[in-house]
DNA sequence: CCGATAACGAACATTCTGTACGGTTTTATT
DNA sequence: AATAAAACCGTACAGAATGTTCGTTATCGG
C-alpha cells in the first residue's frame, strides 16, 4: 500500500544517511534533512515523531537488511553447540555487514552508532547464549555474554573502519582467537 | 584569586551530576542546571562554552580523581611484562573506581557515558600496550588492544551496574580469565 | 472516475541557546 | 580600611530549532 509513503520514507532515510556521513548526529537538524530529502516539514512529522525516532527507525531498518527477518534476537535456528558452527555463523554475519557497507559505515561512525550498537549487541548476546563453546566458564554468564557481544561488535566496528581490508573469515578468526581458550572444555575428558 | 570560581564550578558539576542520575544527558537543559546549581545564566557561560563542554570537563575531572595525575595515558610506571603485575594494576584501578562510585554511576548510566568511556578506553589502550602478557598474538595489535580496552571498560560498567557486588580482585580475575590464554606465551620454554 | 490518503507550505507558539550589559558583591592587595 | 579587579547576578534579547495546525493540492488504489 501507499507508494508515496514509502517513497518519502526512503528519501528521508537517504538524506539522513548522507548527512550522517559528514556530520555528527546531534548536530544534524531536522530542517537539513527536510531540505536534502526535499520533503515538507509537516510530512516529516507525519512519519517520525522526532529525530530520535528517525534514528531508531533507520537503525532497525538497516539492522533488518543486514540480519534478515529474525533480527531481533530470537535464536530461531537452534544449535548443537559446536564451535565450528559458531565461526561459520559469525562469518556469515560479516558477509552481510560488508554487503551494506555504505549504510553501516555512516551509522557506526557517528555517535548515533550507539543506537545501532545497542541492537547489534542485544542480538549477539542471544546468539552467543546459544553456544556453550570453549569460553571461560568460571565467571558470571551475564558478564561473559556481555564481553563476547561487545567484543564482536567492536571487532565489526574496527573492520568497517579499516574498509574491510581483511576477508570475513579472517576477521571471525581474529575474534574467536581472542576469546576462545583452546585447552578448556573441548579437552575430551 | 578565585575562590568563587571554584565554588560555582563545583556547584555546576554537582547539579549536573544530580540531574544525570535521573535524566538522559541530552534531555537536560542548561536552565535546569542553572536552577539546581543556583547560578546565573551568564555565569554558566563564563565557565563553559556549552553543555557539551561541561560534560567534557566533568568527565575529565572525574577521570582525574579516579586515576590520579597521570590519567591521560602515559605509562609512567614502567613495567616488566609480568601478568601478575597486570592483575594488580587492574585491581588497583577497580579500587579507585569503587571509591568514586557515586559520580561514576551517574556518568556511566546516562549515554553521556560514552564520553567517559572514551577517556577510559584511551587510557586503557596505552596501559595494555605496555603489557606483552599472555594474550592472543596472531591478530592485529591494534585490534587486540581495542578488544582488551573495551572489554575491561565494559566489565567496569557491568560492575558498577551490579553496585559492586563482587570485590575488585574477583572482577579483575573475571576479566583476565576471559582474555588470557593460559597455555600460550607463559609456557616456560 | 472517485474517495481516501498523503504531501505541501506557510504560519505559529514554544522552547532553548548563547550573548550583552549595567549593576552588585566578593576577593586580593596595599 | 580603601581600592581595583574579578566574578556573579539578572534581565533582556536575538536567533535557531522544534513540533503543530490547517487549508490546499497532488497522487494513489480500486
Amino acid at each position: 500500500m501507499d507508494r508515496r509513503r514509502q517513497k518519502t520514507r526512503r528519501a528521508i532515510f537517504e538524506a539522513f544517511l548522507a548527512l550522517l556521513e559528514r556530520k555528527r548526529y546531534d548536530h544534524i537538524t531536522v530542517q537539513e534533512i527536510l531540505d536534502r530529502a526535499d520533503v515538507g516539514r509537516s510530512t516529516f512529522y507525519a512519519h517520525f515523531e522526532t529525530k530520535e525516532m528517525l534514528l531508531e527507525a533507520l537503525c532497525s531498518d538497516v539492522f533488518f537488511h543486514v540480519f534478515g527477518e529474525n533480527g531481533s534476537g530470537d535464536n530461531s535456528c537452534a544449535w548443537n553447540g559446536d564451535d565450528h558452527d559458531l565461526e561459520g555463523r559469525l562469518t556469515h554475519i560479516l558477509w552481510h555487514v560488508r554487503d551494506s557497507q555504505h549504510n553501516l559505515a555512516a551509522i557506526l561512525t557517528s555517535e548515533g552508532g550507539e543506537v545501532f550498537m545497542g541492537y547489534f549487541k542485544r542480538h549477539l548476546i542471544s546468539l552467543f547464549d546459544a553456544y556453550p563453546g570453549n569460553f571461560a566458564t568460571d565467571l558470571p554468564r551475564e558478564l561473559l555474554l556481555l564481553l563476547l557481544a561487545t567484543g564482536f561488535a567492536e571487532t565489526v566496528k574496527w573492520w568497517v573502519a579499516t574498509k574491510f581490508k581483511d576477508p570475513p573469515e579472517t576477521v571471525a578468526a581474529y575474534f574467536l582467537r581472542t576469546f576462545v581458550h583452546p585447552n578448556e572444555g573441548s579437552e575430551s575428558e
